[in-house]
DNA sequence: ATATCTGCAAATTGTTTGCTGACGA
DNA sequence: TCGTCAGCAAACAATTTGCAGATAT
């Protein structure tokens, strides 16, 4: 997603909620746009330190919550102990992860093929289905 | 799973590893097979105190662990800011579990196609797969 | 006998919250 | 102007860990 699509995301989701676009928010948005990777929440206080961009850890976690409600980050647990953040995809739904046990790699898993195998299963209960978050845990190429 | 496979499991993992089959371990391992359910540490610490059954939250904790390595347990996020856990299938990949963000009402999603399609596209990637965690999340049918 | 265990309380980790002066519309 | 915000420090919840005496083999 590029920055003026989620900047869009952000300012319509943020005037819903009577909130305001602040400079906080706008240096947190143009360093998350940045990362093209997965992230937590220190990883990124990092990435904007080296950046010489100042927030407090406070405000990061209140922006990355909103960002997530925006829909311009999805947020995912590697069982690693905190959580993972991602820019989100723009159109339908989300993909799955691929965490190798030994060295933490992380693949990402796009197929048309989950998504709707994911809504029959889900039809089958009754439910309607907004957002998955999947992860197969194993060994990559690398490390098997 | 019953009472006696899961105890062959968890003395053969505890002797691999030069540990003992305490007297706590086995009272844990028993409340946690009685249980047909998914639970957090903290229910599990609830219906031990209401069986009469107890063991510090310390040890529990310790043990739940040792369960996950045995292959006793699985371990899931359902983003609810603790673990669950609930006794793990006993042949074969393991199973997703379907929330609904209303009510966080939980099912849990079986199918074989889960297995096969995910160990297709973890072959594409080069990837063993061992396991996963599948959640989807939505409304069931009352809530939406 | 000896290494592993338990329970306790204290420590850690990741994240959230209350407050006060600063900022945005 | 007036409500929202940022930063700080304190609060939190879930989980982990160090230690000293109890226990398993």
């Amino acid at each position: 997603m590029d920055y003026e699509t989620a900047e869009q995301k952000v300012k319509l989701f943020l005037a819903k909620e009577g909130k305001f676009f602040t400079r906080e928010r706008k240096k947190i948005l143009q360093e998350v746009i940045k990362t093209g990777d997965h992230f937590s929440a220190d990883e990124m206080l990092l990435q904007m330190k080296s950046d010489n961009v100042d927030v407090s850890r406070a405000t990061l976690y209140r922006a990355l919550a909103q960002l997530v409600q925006a829909g311009v980050l999805s947020e995912a647990d590697f069982g690693h102990g905190h959580a993972h953040y991602e820019v989100a995809d723009e159109e339908e739904g989300n993909h799955g992860h691929i965490i190798c046990k030994k060295c933490n790699k992380v693949v990402e898993i796009r197929d048309p093929e989950l998504a709707s195998l994911f809504s029959r299963l889900c039809a089958r209960e009754g439910f309607e289905v907004d957002s998955f978050q999947l992860q197969l845990f194993g060994h990559c190429s690398d490390c098997k």
